[in-house]
RNA sequence: GCCGAAGUGGCGGAAUUGGCAGACGCACACGACUCAAAAUCGUGCGGGCUUUGCCCUUGUGGGUUCGACUCCCACCUUCGGCACCA
């Protein structure tokens, strides 16, 4: 018999041309039908599409498929995060403008992700770098504004000079830039902040309805939010009566063993503190050079802690105790109130800071069966116990004493409960050209005015300039600059910075509800027909970046009454990286696969079932050319099956008899569709899924050897074929399409309702049991399926073997798990 | 240091509610077909042994249980995140 072969680029291209031209994955609202929002995160456009892409796309287009089949009215759009600093280095870097660059590659990865054969809704397709759709960026940075959620601050900020731009806290990694990984400088600088710590409460407590999220990104939102509740503590200067200095402590029980203050050297009150003394100019030159340094610098392990004293003296609120002031280069201003009492005797730190710098230690905490000595102490006990050397608190519990001493100093009016958060507000402002324009005016008169709405978008330049490797700027163009105040109509100029690519991408998952809409950033209605996305999947990278940010947005949002959705989405995949000989895949290692050439080698559909059967989801997934090869043949020997078995039906009628092997056939069946559709649905488990249906071809391989004497039932082996496409279809699209129409179908696979399985044939009359003693498998007994519990045991010790192991001995207790096993305990 | 995830054959991985460890695939070996090769099909494939069968085996050591990859305790290793956060 020989049968036509497996030709997938001109199966792909056929299909993916039909599909195109039917226009099949266009999404509208439907009420009759349940939404599902699949979504993977959108690619930047690099020009080139990569393994980790196409994986992302490969488990989002299953569900997307599958989902329709179930009957879901399944929205999945497709975009570009189309502005940023990579589109503008490479334009520098190519002489070319960013815009015509970032359209090239556009064009190329839309491309690509056909020839992947992924049921996107182009029409919903969007481009962050477009003015219609920055427009609503700046209209929504408006929007915060008005709520005083956008401001202006003069800070010391994070600086990557090799970016030539500012940097918000979250783009920082161990202290270097997040994109170039060259050390992060601080600088004092005027910039626009958006006030996330507004939210801090609500993005901490709703992560735990985020029920499908992974633990592990909650855990990371959770402690880069990180709240510690505690009080702030007001202590009087003693030199300077009119002044004091606020600190924050989560520790407020041990106030009584302050023996020092330090500042940050940022703290505004240094100069003060030391003008005109003898101190002053040893201080002032600590201040300057840690101030220089970089955060690297002044976190690293080996820094040693400095502290040098003002000659001041803070009093403590409690005894009036007076305890030095120093400055020390581990306070950091931007957290708390960049005040810290020093408490050596219970704060390791402290302790270290006092044992270095000759600074007393007290005990105020003594735990239980313990006695504590200043002296004789080599590190910090911050544990619990009881409060002493603490005055008229003697002999309190210390976690009472946390309540007692701020509801005390509360009402002295020395302090209060405070809760302190280590998130910052958002630094978004960005010196670069390629983003959307803050629309914002600066007026000598007038002062800051916001864009009106209706001059939005306030367009990039086109015209951009960007020979000699100079980084462009928006302030080098007079005609953007220069413009007429909108409040009195009189000269002022443009803000020239541009927003952060974290703001476009922090609602383009709205903007996929109604992306032609005009009259506001998206079409409410729309927006909570489709809203919250129900499955998103993307790299662990933005655990903490874009997925706080566009949770951060989405409240805003709702706050405003636009969405009724508090969070974007409900359930998250983190997905896997993909390796290769144990390694990322890089050029210098040379280990690189593209999606382009298993595409052309093999053809999508044995790239996606790879991926996808390779490694569950979430894990990372080592590429293996071998395993794509066994992936492509199992492809084609399910082509190979449906072909044959085709041509069988052409030849005759078969048989028309139901024997064993017809059952089994059918059980096969039931077993993959339920199996399937369970992996797909409630695990996730594309690979456990994937080895179903292998399991299924190889079982109908196995009926048609069975039968090859009698001739098979046609009919049976038919529905067989037939459910096993169907199965197929979310995995392998298009070589499913084509087969389904091979058998004689008009309309598309992907159209059809997913296959439900009838328990009934998943029945057996007899089953194989396991016999076991003392918990060892000693036998295999067969039994009818329903069989009462006193017939099993009487058959496993009739066992072959286990009568005679059963010889002679005490049978203790007999354990019968129904169609699995008998355990017989014997002495 | 703190937090989180994970350790199963030569490899990727499976085991859904505590019930036959190793599904499915890769690699490998042998066989069939072939002049030959490729493709395809078939068989075998955790380790050991005194091989009708027995013993060992899911990072290590203990525990609970008739029975543990699965639950509990302690530890080891790897990966990831945070790291002077007062």
């Amino acid at each position: 018999m020989s049968v036509k072969k497996y030709d997938s680029a001109q199966i792909e291209e056929h299909w993916q041309k039909l599909w195109e031209k039917e226009d099949s994955y266009r999404s509208e609202i439907d009420h009759s039908k349940t939404k599902y929002y699949v979504l993977e995160m959108f690619p930047y456009p690099s020009g080139k599409l990569h393994m980790g892409h196409m994986r992302v796309y490969s488990i989002g287009d299953v569900l997307a498929r599958f989902l329709r089949m179930r009957g879901y009215n399944v929205i999945h759009p497709m975009g570009w995060d189309a502005f940023g600093l990579p589109a503008e280095n490479a334009a520098i870097e190519h002489n070319v403008n960013p815009a015509r660059w970032t359209a090239r590659n556009i064009e190329h990865m839309k491309k690509q992700q056909n020839r992947l054969g992924v049921s996107y809704d182009w029409h919903r397709e969007v481009n962050t770098s477009a003015p219609d759709y920055y427009r609503w960026s700046q209209w929504l940075f408006l929007l915060m504004y008005k709520k005083g959620l956008a401001y202006k601050k003069k800070a010391s900020v994070n600086w990557c000079s090799d970016c030539a731009t500012v940097l918000a806290n979250e783009q920082v990694e161990k202290g270097l830039c997040w994109r170039c990984s060259s050390v992060v400088e601080t600088r004092e600088l005027e910039q626009w902040f958006l006030r996330i710590t507004d939210y801090a409460e609500r993005l901490l407590y709703d992560l735990d309805k985020l029920e499908d999220w992974p633990e592990r990104v909650k855990v990371m939102q959770q402690h880069w939010i990180g709240r510690s509740e505690g009080a702030e503590i007001v202590f009087k200067i003693k030199e300077f009566p009119g002044d004091e200095i606020r600190t924050f402590t989560t520790r407020p029980d041990t106030l009584f063993g302050v023996t020092y203050m330090v500042l940050a050297p940022e703290h505004p009150l240094v100069n003060r503190l030391v003008e005109g003394t003898e101190k002053e100019k040893e201080v002032l030159e600590f201040v300057s050079e840690t101030r220089q340094a970089s955060e690297i610098e002044r976190t690293a392990d080996e820094a040693p802690k400095i502290g040098l004293f003002t000659g001041r003296h803070a009093v403590n609120p409690m005894n009036g105790e007076e305890v030095p002031i120093l400055v020390g280069n581990y306070v950091l201003m931007a957290y708390g109130t960049g005040a810290v009492m020093g408490v050596p005797a219970h704060d390791q730190r402290d302790f270290e800071f006092a044992r270095k710098h000759n600074l007393p230690i007290r005990v105020v905490i003594q735990p239980e069966g313990e006695e504590l000595s200043a002296g004789s102490m080599q590190e910090a006990y911050a544990g619990e116990g009881k409060m002493v050397n603490s005055g008229t608190f003697d002999g309190l519990d210390n976690l009472q004493g946390i309540k007692k001493v701020t509801a005390y100093l509360d009402q002295q009016g020395l302090g209060r409960a405070q809760v302190t958060y280590r998130l910052r507000d958002w630094l978004i402002s960005r010196q670069r050209y390629w983003g959307a324009p803050i629309p914002i005016i600066y007026c000598d008169k007038c002062g800051t005015v916001p864009v009106p709405e209706a001059n939005l978008p306030v367009e990039l330049p086109m015209e951009v300039e960007l020979s000699g490797n100079r980084v462009p700027s928006l302030a080098q163009y007079d005609r953007f600059v220069n413009v007429k105040c909108p409040a009195c109509g009189s000269a002022a100029r443009r803000e020239t910075d541009t927003m952060d690519t974290f703001i476009c991408s922090s609602w383009y998952f709205l903007r996929y509800t109604s992306p032609h809409f005009t009259e506001a950033p998206f079409d409410s209605e729309e927006a909570n027909y489709w809203m919250p996305v129900d499955q998103y999947i993307g790299g662990i990278e933005h655990a903490v970046l874009h997925l706080l940010y566009a949770r951060f947005f989405t409240k805003v949002l709702y706050d405003a009454g636009m969405i009724n959705a508090e969070e974007p989405f409900s359930r998250l995949l983190a997905q896997g990286m993909v390796y290769k000989d144990g390694a990322k895949m890089s050029k210098s290692k040379g280990n690189v696969v593209t999606p382009d050439e298993i595409v052309e080698q093999y053809g999508a559909d044995t790239g996606r079932l790879f991926i996808l059967f390779a490694s569950p989801p979430e894990k990372d997934l080592d590429w293996s050319d071998k395993g794509v090869e066994g992936c492509h043949r199992f492809l084609r020997r399910t082509w190979r099956l449906v072909a044959e078995s085709l041509e069988q039906f052409a030849e005759g009628e078969g048989s028309f008899k139901i024997t064993e092997h017809e059952t089994t056939l059918e059980r096969h069946v039931h077993a993959a569709i339920k199996k399937v559709t369970h992996d797909i649905h409630e695990r996730f488990n594309f690979n456990t899924a994937i080895s179903a249906i292998m399991e299924l071809v190889n079982a109908t391989y196995a009926y048609r050897q069975a039968t090859n004497e009698m001739g098979q039932n046609h009919a049976v082996l038919r529905d067989s074929l037939e459910k096993t496409i169907l199965l197929l279809a979310p995995f392998a699209p298009h070589l499913a399409e084509e087969s389904w129409h091979q058998m004689g179908h008009r309309e598309s696979v992907h159209k059809q309702g997913w296959p439900g399985y009838d328990p009934e044939k998943l029945v057996v009359d007899e089953v194989e049991v396991v016999v076991q003693i003392n918990g060892k498998v000693r036998g295999r007994i067969t039994v009818p399926f329903e069989c009462t519990e006193e017939e099993l045991i009487e058959k496993a010790r009739e066992g072959e073997r286990i009568g005679e192991l059963l010889e002679g001995k005490d049978v203790v207790k007999i354990v019968t798990v129904p169609g699995k096993l008998v355990n017989i305990v014997i002495r």
